[in-house]
DNA sequence: GCAATCCCTTCCACTCAGTGGAAGCCTAGT
DNA sequence: ACTAGGCTTCCACTGAGTGGAAGGGATTGC
């Protein structure tokens, strides 16, 4: 090839995703020079796949020269885990509805809770996890809720790596954590209080599927009312029943999509 | 390459995408046979692109051997539109709180009604339309709409293209389509009666962006009370309004992340 | 128990699709 | 007119990608 270098060991593929991953933390439109850049591609090789790309329909050009990612790719994605989300959502817009709190639904996605659904209100707040995005487990109420109703090995797993504190309340010392997960446990939900953002704080509960479980829902409550969460519970684990039983019949790997990505992984023997 | 052939002018993005059209249609998973014949690829080459989709997270083994859609897609995907799913979804909220229906926002993707939001009950409804799916702009109540209001040039375009009927309502002569777009556009909603599926119907309204069609909202409504849609009209304006109103200070181009594919082109100059 | 079927995985010699440095363009700013 | 920044095109080279064929492994049928 020109050169006769070409980056090796690199495959087309590799590149493709370099430059979808590029759009995965943004939400602005990207010029080539930024996509090459954040894809560590040379130009010329950025320029043709994107407008390849483009061709495909999976990224599109905005009116300024920018580049952004494209409706196809976002049709093609919505039968990702739909069962999941189809499913639940009626009863997420319930939980708000009851409640008029910000409401969350939340799997598991390595060590990072992933934002599956929410519903909230048009009033203006300040938002920090989104549906698509990623908290640390430790820092939110529905990640606590996924560490202390899961299998106990991923707790292990969990405490055992370095966790970020995200504000000056985040609990990021292993054994005040485990305690705290072992609290949650015993008493059948989690809260958050500023522990990823100062001005909220959250209050969870586990989903089981088939015994085990399967994601968690929850409420994000501005500081101001959040005196007595608890008084949202039996809503929540209304609305938790109300899902495990309209998923119960699905298998939980079509239900989730798997998860995916470099994995606290299952031990190969059953735990 | 072996036996020198290689199905020459297959770039391998376009491979990629065929892999992952094949997942556009279908919900299920699918074995890697399946995935070479819906790609027109030989086993070997779709084993290896799989293989390495899955390393990647934009495929996930299911347990019994199958390949669907990653999260790491689906999160990346979650991008695209934000803006206008995020800003429009509380309103989309409102609007099925306030009339108890099935409510959706659509926008035009080349000749198709896309679907951006749902929102609907727990009751077990047929359904059709599905976020992220698409359905012909002549058989449904937001498609008829957004033929309505948009320029004149969209219309004719389209009315000057086959129309197939979905069901034996459905209206597929240009002439008639015409007559009754226009009767819309004078009335200012659209309406279909089981001319996407036998059992309901629908109505919808424009949602305009600074002057022009930004996307439609709309209702689907059993046939069984269908009776008089059109009380919902004074709900589906204020809501329009609404949404008008929050989209207003975001450009259009940002708002819909740009029409992609094959497309009714606007015109080279404007019409 | 053996053959048939289906599907997944590995191998490997061939070669063309992909490569990327360089040069050329175009627009905007000074 | 000159500079700067970003986009596009060109093209000779070559190793990444290719796919037919053969090998496994599981399941079914008789």
């Amino acid at each position: 090839m020109a050169g006769g270098s070409s980056q090796p060991g690199r495959s087309v593929t590799s590149k493709i995703l370099a430059i979808l991953s590029a759009f995965e933390t943004t939400r602005r439109s990207l010029n080539l020079t930024e996509i090459s850049k954040s894809a560590d591609l040379p130009l010329s090789t950025t320029h043709r796949l994107v407008g390849e790309l483009v061709d495909a329909g999976i990224l599109s050009r905005t009116g300024n020269g920018g580049v952004q990612l494209g409706l196809r790719l976002w049709a093609i994605a919505q039968n990702t885990g739909r069962q999941l989300r189809d499913t639940a959502r009626p009863f997420v817009q319930d939980l708000f509805s009851l409640t008029g709190e910000t409401s969350q639904l939340a799997i598991r996605d390595g060590n990072m809770a992933l934002y599956i659904d929410r519903v909230y209100g048009t009033r203006r707040v300040a938002r920090v996890s989104r549906v698509g995005g990623r908290l640390p487990l430790h820092a939110t109420a529905v990640g606590k809720a996924i560490l202390a109703f899961s299998e106990d090995w991923v707790m292990d797993a969990y405490l055992a790596q370095p966790m970020e504190p995200m504000t000056a309340h985040t609990r990021s010392n292993p054994v005040q954590l485990r305690n705290e997960l072992n609290r949650a446990k015993h008493n059948g939900y989690a809260i958050t209080r500023e522990e990823v953002r100062l001005g909220t704080c959250s209050i969870a509960v586990p989903v089981y599927h088939t015994g085990r479980l399967g994601c968690s829902i929850g409420l994000v409550i501005p500081t101001s009312h959040a005196a007595n969460m608890e008084r949202h519970l039996p809503v929540l684990y209304g609305i938790s029943k109300r899902i495990e039983a309209a998923t119960s019949h699905i298998p939980l790997e079509t239900l989730l999509g798997i998860i995916s990505g470099p994995d606290m992984n299952v031990p190969e023997s059953e735990g």
